[in-house]
DNA sequence: CGGGACGCCTGTGAGC
DNA sequence: TGCTCACAGGCGTCCC
C-alpha cells in the first residue's frame, strides 16, 4: 500500500490540522517496528510544526512549552499501515480495534494509526538530522519532484547500478517513492523490461522512465493513492489509482495498449508485472 | 561496495 | 467447511 502518493495523501490530510495542535497523550498498543525511543509522557504538552515527508517516512516536528526545539516524530506506514485523524474532544474516539498501535491525542483530534502488519514504525528523534532519523533516512536517493534531478543525474546514477531497473527503482537509493505497484506501472508507461540492467539504459530512454514516473505518481497523487486491501486517507477515503493499473496485479489479462498478456514474473523475491509486447530490453 | 536473500507479522484467497 | 500454503504494497540487516 504506502507508496510515495499514499504517503503524501495521508500527509495532506494531517499537515493543516495538526499544525500548532498540542499534544495530550500517547498510548501504545502492540510493538511496532522499533521501539518509540522515549518515554511517552515525555510528548505530552508539545506543540506539533509542520508535518513533513521524505521518501514514504513523515516527519512531525515538535516545539516545547517555550517554543525550545524539541525533536520530532517518524512516521512509517510500513506495509499496511494508514492514519487516520479523529474528532477531537468533545468527541471520544471510539476504542482501538486489535490493529490500531497508536493513539496520539491532541487538542486538534486524536491521530490512530492501523497496522496489522506492524511494518510500520514511530519513532523519536530529537532532530530529523539526528539519529535515529538520520541513520534511517541517510540512504535515501532523491525526491521524484525534485527540480535537481534532471534527466542527466538520473542517467548517471543509473548508470553506476547493474541491477535490473525494476530493482533499483524499488530500492529507493537513486530516486525514492515507487514501491511495488508504481515501479511496474512506470516502466509500463515507459515501455522499458523491468529486467533490463540499469546501467543499460540509454540517455533518452532514462529521461522517459523519469517522466513516465512522475506522472505516474501525479496521476496516482491526484486519485488519492492506491487501495488494494485496506489502505484509506486521514479521512477514511480509499484510494482510486488501482481501477486503472496498466499491469500490476494484471498477469493474465489483456495489456491495454497492445491486446498481449500482461505477464508476472519475480525480481528479488518480488512480484513484477508488464507487458512483454510494450516493454523491450 | 553492490547485490541478493532473509525476516519482521498478520490477513486473505486459492486450492485441496 | 476447514485446513494448508503462497502471497501481499517496505525496508533494515546480514552475507557473499
Amino acid at each position: 500500500m504506502p507508496e510515495l502518493p499514499e504517503v503524501e495523501v495521508t500527509r495532506q490530510g494531517i499537515a493543516g490540522p495538526l499544525e500548532g495542535a498540542r499534544i495530550e497523550a500517547l498510548h501504545l498498543g502492540k510493538p511496532l517496528r522499533w521501539p518509540l525511543g522515549c518515554a511517552p509522557q515525555r510528548l505530552v504538552g508539545a506543540t506539533i510544526g509542520e508535518v513533513t515527508r521524505r521518501g514514504k517516512y513523515l516527519w512531525m516536528p515538535l516545539a516545547g512549552e517555550q517554543g525550545r526545539p524539541q525533536g520530532g516524530l517518524l512516521w512509517h506506514l510500513g506495509m499496511s499501515g494508514s492514519l487516520a485523524l479523529l474528532p477531537p474532544a468533545p468527541h471520544e474516539p471510539p476504542p482501538p480495534g486489535p490493529h490500531d498501535h497508536v493513539d496520539l491525542r491532541t487538542s486538534a483530534g486524536t491521530l490512530r494509526l492501523n497496522d496489522p502488519r506492524r511494518f510500520g514504525a514511530l519513532v523519536y528523534a530529537p532532530g530529523l538530522d539526528r539519529d535515529p532519523a538520520a541513520r534511517l533516512l541517510a540512504g535515501l536517493g532523491h525526491e521524484p519532484f525534485d527540480p535537481g534531478l534532471t534527466p542527466e543525474v538520473f542517467h548517471a546514477r543509473l548508470r553506476a547500478r547493474r541491477g535490473p531497473i525494476k530493482s533499483v527503482l524499488l530500492a529507493g537509493d537513486v530516486v525514492v517513492g515507487a514501491g511495488n505497484i508504481y515501479a511496474c506501472e512506470a516502466l509500463f508507461a515507459a515501455g522499458i523490461h523491468p529486467g533490463l540492467r540499469a546501467d543499460r539504459l540509454s540517455r533518452p530512454r532514462a529521461a522517459r522512465l523519469l517522466a513516465s514516473l512522475r506522472s505516474t505518481l501525479a496521476r496516482a497523487l491526484l486519485l488519492g493513492g492506491s487501495t488494494l486491501r485496506d489502505f484509506s486517507d486521514a479521512h477514511g477515503v480509499a484510494g482510486a489509482y488501482q481501477s486503472e493499473a496498466a499491469v500490476y496485479a494484471r498477469a493474465g489479462g489483456r495489456c491495454r495498449r497492445c491486446c498481449g498478456t500482461v505477464r508476472r514474473i519475480v525480481q528479488g523475491q518480488r512480484a513484477t508485472y508488464f507487458c512483454p509486447g510494450c516493454q523491450k530490453r
